[in-house]
Parts: C-alpha cells; sequence; structure tokens
DNA sequence: ATATATTAGTTGTCTATGCAACTATTTGTA
DNA sequence: TACAAATAGTTGCATAGACAACTAATATAT
C-alpha cells in the first residue's frame, strides 16, 4: 500500500536533499557552496590533480566539474594551471585560504556521515 | 586517507546522481521527467490530495510541488483544482492517461530499488 | 465586525548537474 | 609528414530544487 515508502530512490533523494541543505547551511560562512566540498575534500586527500581525474573520481559530469571549480577558483580556495607537459590537462592545486579551513571542513563532513549514518540504522531495522 | 570514500554524504550523492539518471531514461518515452515520478507514485497511492499535503509527504519545499505538477499538468497526467470549501488549496488528480502509465511507471521504480539495494548490500559490507 | 495572523500556493532568483556540441591539444595512422 | 581519432576542457541549454517574498483565502482575536 505505502508504495512511495518502500521506494528506495525516494529514500535517497530525501537523504540527499537534507544533505545538501545540511552542508549549504554549515558551509555557507566560508562561501563555499554544498556542490563543492567533495572537491575540497577530494583535494585535501590529493593536491594537483587533473580535472578529469576528479571527475572520474567523483562520477561527476566533466562540465559540473568545470562550473564547481571556478567557483572554488574565484573564492580563491584553488588554482588551475594548465599543463606544461600536456596542454589538455589543468591541473588543480588548493591554496593557503583552502588549508586554513581544512579542519572546518572536514568537520562538517564528519558530522553529515556520522548524522547520516544514525538515521540509516533506523531505516534498515523497518 | 581516502577522506572521500568514507563520506557517507559523498555516497548518497552518487546514489542520488545515478537514479536520477536512471529514471529519466527510463520515463523520457512517457515525457515524464525525473524528479515527476515521485508525485506520480504518490498520486497512485492516494488521489485527490492538496499540493501542502505532497509537499509534507514528500518533504519538498511547496515552491518545487507547484512546478513538478505543472509539469505534469501540462502533460496531461493530472489535474488541479481549486477546493470549493477551502480555496487556499489545490486538490491533484489523476488523468486516465496517468492511470494508463501505472504499470510502467510503477516498475520503473521496483527496477531502481532493486538495484539500489543490490548496491547497497554490496556497499554496506565494506 | 473588523483587524490581524495563519495557511496554501505562486513567482523570482540562485545553485547544482546532466547531455550535447564545440575548441584545443595530443596521439595514432596512412 | 599530414590527416584522422581520441582526449581534456568549456559553453549552451535543460531540469530540479531550495529559500524568500509575494498573493489570496481562511481563521482568530479584540
Amino acid at each position: 500500500m505505502p508504495i512511495i515508502e518502500e521506494s528506495f530512490g525516494h529514500w535517497i533523494a530525501r537523504l540527499y536533499r537534507s544533505s545538501q541543505t545540511y552542508v549549504a547551511t554549515k558551509l555557507a560562512p566560508y562561501g563555499i557552496g554544498r556542490g563543492q566540498h567533495s572537491y575540497m575534500l577530494l583535494l585535501y586527500q590529493q593536491d594537483g590533480i587533473t580535472q578529469d581525474y576528479i571527475s572520474k573520481a567523483l562520477y561527476t559530469d566533466k562540465a559540473s566539474v568545470t562550473r564547481a571549480l571556478v567557483r572554488l577558483e574565484r573564492r580563491g580556495y584553488i588554482e588551475r594551471r594548465k599543463d606544461t607537459n600536456d596542454g589538455r590537462n589543468k591541473s588543480v592545486y588548493l591554496t593557503d585560504k583552502a588549508r586554513n579551513v581544512k579542519s572546518q571542513v572536514l568537520s562538517v563532513v564528519t558530522s553529515l556521515t556520522y548524522a547520516l549514518a544514525e538515521g540509516f540504522s533506523d531505516q534498515e531495522k523497518q
């Protein structure tokens, strides 16, 4: 009977949207959009990677990658430089400004993961 | 070390985006957008509910509800009628066109739920 | 009974993201 | 070597969704 409740896709969508709202609120003071924290995360882990690498690592369309990085660059969190050995590539580097907010960004992700994990245990029991 | 992989939010985002793509592809032939199938689902379950009810049931902003329903209405899948007893409400009714594609829409949701459930067992083991 | 508050819906503006078409660069082949 | 194919990135266009400000209608309180 309750078709919606049994739709896994619906739960995913709800979790996704509420996560986005959560991240947006927490990162707003830094001028980091909700869609950009994944890029920061990946770069904290591995600096100097190409956009194409990022696109594959995050399973995100390369057009979206370009746009997210342009925003981060405008906000001063990253720099993008065309590779000298292969002019097709642009490598992405964190700035000091990004390194200075590392612990704050990570704490948002950690708290979100924690909150989601809790919610999940509950649902899983249903 | 692999910060990204441990971010639950990142997994939710990936699942959400791939689900959206899946649903979009499957429902494209019917002219039903990926964001609209939840509304169909809810209405198959309960016809004649108000937009406000839908907004709360789907945990979705009422502005988004309006827009999704306008699209479904333009495609001929629903009708919206102002309530006679309370002029603030608009109740939403499925059309025959919607009832005719019920099994197809439900099968998309079922197959998605199935696919996601599979993926989840895998991940959960990590 | 009228003024105020609440509620339902709409519209404006913004971010995020996908696909397709395009450019620039490099690689591979005839 | 020159031309074709592949690769990386950008831009155009579309959908989806959030928040805030607004309108219209009903309910509440004075």
